[in-house]
RNA sequence: AGGACCAUAGCUCAGUUGGUUAGAGCGCUACCUUGACAUGGUAGAGGUCGGCGGUUCAAAUCCGCCUGGUCCUACCA
């Protein structure tokens, strides 16, 4: 094996090896697992959240599968309507083309031919993250498959009275010209003013002073509201208003809704253009006046002088107009929420259209029971919280979209604007009977992209079908998703699921934190602090980062900014780190909380990880390769303390790192492995073997079982890692199954560790703990003493009882050689000890002669600083003890460990003021 | 306005049902190229667990209030 670890050369190899040799596909055996991918966007590139939750899927599969599991990663991307639109439409837009000239049909073609050329970019950065979907079976949701689950879920729905067609307001896009869900619209705090004008009564009796924060809607006022209770305009409800700018009279109105306290207590009302205001005009069968276009330009329903404009300069045009009437009573800043839809950045406007909804609540009642029965189970636990609040308040569903990409709505119309629903023209007529002289046209609207991908875990096991896979596959057995699409996507799921599949889509939510930049930012194009995964893989040089950061920016300070920051934050660029140490960094992170602080530092350190199991494993395969290891089979060699140790802290592992990944914690799992690993294998087990396998005299059956538990530990550390760092796992693994008797192709399909608790030697870990205690005593001193390493050192031991005696027998050649000792020797009370620093182990006195290395005021300082720390201690154990509450009160055992502590503590105390004398005496 | 979540070492984070000497990684200090590894080793420094109060024999952990931060939902025109 090379010498150090280098990703970049095994990782691409390997992952043809599994994917060319179809591992990644169910195994057809074992009970059924699977996870269906929440569909990344198929304009997208992999982000770092993707990156983050595929890396959890893929361990979750993988180590699902070593199980022995039938596995299943379903895989594919969404057709994303308005995002893949907008794509194309840019294209076109730098040949100077709009989508109208090419028509409906040419543009879908062009859509296509797009999507085979670029949008295989996800799935391509997909499987440099190792994932190990099966990818003969991806799907895209515009799929003929899938069209056919669309269409006949809304078809079904329509024949169940559970979609509608109706006109209503909707949040409308006016650069996009579509209806959008209110999920996707974001409401930003901006601040604006408060417009408040002057309307004349129509008997020239006076004025209603009314306030608003957007006067162009005032050309749509069909009503101005008060309290019925305020009694400032009691007498007027009833009367009329001469609206100012046209020629329309409206009542003066009474509704509790109003708020007597904000502003003047007057509010216009504008049911075609505000939400509140739409209701209020049901409840008082108010006229709608809708004066936009679909550009939200004016349109001709407002007088001639308006008409054509853009809605915010009319609001200018319209605040000066009244102004020159003297109606403009004042202007005042006010702060405000304005909508932006997500997609098109532009403010969107509350807008009457006729739309396709899904009747929601029945859906959602049976959805809510699901979760309060527990068939599905939210982690952590307090998401459902969400989910309840969001399914108990929830509002029709608006499907429709006003978009050529997508799935279009499969109903049709004649002339006298009756609707036909069914799954074809064809269909159609013969379903509700008609000639075939009538003509018909199809809607012209798709449906919303979150409406095919709620049917995505039955949809891509061919539904309508009843397919073997959807006999055993779903439900699936875990959703792995993001907080923030609860809402669009998982409550949708659970409901369409649920409806047509009399079933729950997954029996497990795992809900886990959005990844942000390491100061907790968002992260964003605009702000320049994105990571892409994939050059934490491969490395990016300083220049060419800057560079991908600051592209497309428009504005210069901007871009200056960014890229101080990004040369601030990383002078030399971003160094290679690999697949491996990438995806145990999210592990790492994977913990419960909301916010995923990425903090490059951190993958720094897995990579060092991973290059420490690397040289580990090349001093295995050092002292194993040709070498006796037991691997035929022969039990002719003999176990250390060291071998039981190893073993026995190995079992412990196992069981964490199970624990870890069955309970979603992946964090803990990750860290029970570090520890593992660096701390009992490398730190110490390695090094333990070395006296055994360097010494010329030692035992052959010695050696033999030193080498078969090397290189089965390592094995089995190989086996218990690779779900969560596959490519490394499987380069070593190759090299050492032979050596520890494993056999299989791969190390994906070798069986997961099962730790075992009868291996766990108690006395072996109560042993070894002991001589690592002394080992770091002694090293305790040299450190602080400044002993050279290389310093060989004769050490006595005192105060010893017998067990301890049976310890250093069994560890003085590990002793000697973790600690540089030259000799280890017993001393009895009655032998005179030459004068030495002093290090405990509980009652054990391990005793460091100073003679010619350790100079007497470093020694009595080193004493004191220790002394210090067990003063406190003592300080704090006696105050707790001679608390007669606590005695009392306090479970006995509790008790009893603070009253042993004490002596410990005191008895250590006396002996360190003994040894401080008897140097200062000196 | 209502609700949720968070606040632990300089930084990024763990800390399961109250009982540990409060941990890890990075960073920092000192020493070390010893035959897996300087992407390393050894030793060490560093925290009144945001603040105040309460419950308890015992609180980082449970409760209340406050401060600071993030987010969600709903919004007053």
């Amino acid at each position: 094996m090379d010498k150090t670890y280098q990703p970049s050369t095994i990782e691409k190899q390997w992952y043809e090896t599994w994917e060319s040799n179809g591992y990644f596909a169910p195994s057809g055996e074992g009970d059924p697992y699977s996870i269906m991918i929440p569909p990344p966007n198929v304009t997208g590139s992999l982000h770092m959240g993707h990156g983050f939750q595929e890396s959890i899927m893929d361990a979750l599969i993988r180590y699902n599968r070593m199980k022995g599991k039938n596995t299943l990663w379903q895989v594919g991307t969404d057709h994303a309507g308005i995002a893949t639109q907008m794509v194309v439409e840019r294209l076109l837009d730098a040949e100077g083309k709009t989508r109208h000239d090419l028509g409906r049909e040419k543009f879908i073609e062009k859509v296509w031919e797009w999507k085979e050329e670029s949008g295989g970019n996800i799935t391509r950065q997909l499987r440099r993250l190792g994932a190990s979907p099966d990818w003969s079976r991806e799907r895209f949701t515009m799929d003929d498959g899938f069209y056919k689950a669309v269409q006949e879920v809304f078809v079904r729905l329509y024949d169940d009275k559970l979609i509608y067609r109706g006109k209503r307001l909707v949040n409308w896009d006016p650069k996009l010209h579509t209806a959008i869900s209110d999920l996707e619209v974001i409401n930003e705090e901006k601040k604006g003013h408060l417009w408040h004008f002057n309307y004349p009564l129509s008997d020239g009796s006076g004025h209603l002073t009314v306030a608003t924060t957007r006067p162009e809607t005032m050309l749509g006022d069909t009503a101005v509201a008060v309290n019925p209770d305020d009694e400032r305009y009691k007498a007027l409800i009833g009367k009329t208003i001469k609206l100012p700018l046209t020629d329309r009279e409206i009542p003066i109105i009474a509704d509790d809704y109003v708020d007597m306290a904000f502003g003047t207590g007057c509010v216009k009302i504008t049911p075609a253009h505000d939400f509140n205001d739409y209701e209020m005009g049901q409840r008082h069968n108010l006229e709608m006046i809708n004066i936009f276009n679909d550009d939200a330009h004016i349109n001709s329903n407002a007088p001639e002088k308006y008409v054509g404009l853009d809605r915010f300069v009319a609001r200018k045009k319209i605040v000066e107009d009244l102004e020159a009437l003297g109606l403009l009573e004042k202007i005042d800043d006010h702060n405000l929420k304005v909508p932006y839809g997500d997609r098109s950045g532009v403010v969107i406007e509350p807008y009457l259209t006729n739309q396709w909804y899904v009747k929601t609540q029945p859906l959602a009642d049976e959805a809510i029971k699901a979760v309060e029965d527990g068939d599905i189970n939210f982690v952590p636990k307090q998401y459902e919280n969400m989910y309840f609040s969001w399914m108990r308040d929830i509002q029709d569903w608006c499907i429709s979209r006003q978009l050529w990409w997508g799935h279009r709505i499969p109903a049709w119309y004649d002339d006298a604007g009756n609707v036909y629903v069914g799954r074809d023209e064809a269909e159609v007529r013969t379903k509700y009977s008609l000639a075939d002289s009538l003509a018909l046209k199809q809607d012209e609207d798709v449906l919303d992209t979150w409406f095919s991908s709620g049917l995505w875990t039955f949809g891509t096991l061919g539904w309508p079908e009843d397919t073997d896979f959807l006999k055993t596959f779903h439900p699936s057995s875990v959703l792995v998703t993001g907080f923030d699409i609860i809402f669009f996507w998982v409550a949708r799921m659970i409901m369409l699921t649920l409806y047509f599949k009399k079933e729950i889509p997954f029996n497990t939510v795992y809900v886990h934190g959005l990844v942000r930049d390491s100061h907790g930012q968002k992260m964003s194009k605009s702000k320049g602090n994105v990571l892409d995964p994939i050059d934490l893989i491969d490395g990016i040089d300083l220049e060419t980062l800057v560079q991908k950061r600051t592209a497309g920016m428009q504005v210069p300070q901007l871009k200056q900014k960014i890229e101080k920051m990004t040369r601030k934050e990383f002078p030399e660029g971003i160094a290679p780190y690999g697949t491996d140490a990438l995806r145990y960094t999210y592990y790492s992170l994977a913990s419960t909380g909301r916010d995923i602080n990425f903090d490059v530092g951190r993958i720094e350190g897995f990579r060092n990880f991973c290059n420490k199991l690397w040289n580990a494993s090349n001093y295995v395969l050092m002292n194993t390769e040709e070498h006796d290891c037991a691997q035929d089979g022969s039990s002719d060699y003999e176990l250390t303390l060291a071998d039981r140790w190893i073993v026995s802290r190995l079992q412990q592992a196992e069981k964490a790192v199970i624990e870890g990944i069955e309970s979603y914690r992946l964090d803990l799992a990750s860290q029970a492995l570090y520890d593992f690993i660096w701390k009992d294998y490398c730190d110490w087990y390695l090094e333990l073997t070395k006296p055994v396998l360097w010494d010329d005299n030692a035992d052959e059956a010695v050696k033999k079982g030193t080498r078969r538990t090397l290189i089965r530990v390592l094995e089995t550390i190989l086996r218990l890692a690779h779900p969560l760092m596959p490519f490394i796992t499987e380069e070593i693994w190759q090299r050492v199954k032979p050596l520890a008797g494993a056999e299989g192709d791969t190390i994906m399909l070798a069986r997961y560790p099962v730790p075992d608790a009868t291996k766990i030697d108690q006395q072996a870990i109560t042993d070894i703990e002991w001589a690592k205690g002394i080992i770091l005593g002694v090293r305790n001193i040299r450190g602080e003493m400044n002993i050279a390493p290389s310093k060989h050192i004769p050490i006595y031991i005192k105060n010893g009882s017998d067990d301890d005696k049976r310890c250093l027998a069994d560890n003085l050649q590990f002793l000697k050689k973790l600690a540089s000792l030259e000799s280890v020797e017993w001393l009895t009370d009655a032998d005179e000890a030459p004068l030495s620093a002093t290090a405990l182990v509980g009652k054990l006195e391990i005793l460091v002669p100073m003679a010619g290395l350790i100079d007497k005021e470093a020694e009595l300082a080193r004493l004191q600083k220790e002394s210090d720390k067990l003063t406190k201690e003592v300080e704090r154990l006696e105050a707790k003890l001679n608390n007669p509450k606590f005695v009392d009160k306090a479970p006995a055992e509790v008790v009893d460990k603070e009253k042993n502590r004490l002596a410990d503590v005191n008895n250590a105390l006396g002996k360190l003021a003994e040894q401080q004398n008897k140097i200062r005496n000196l």
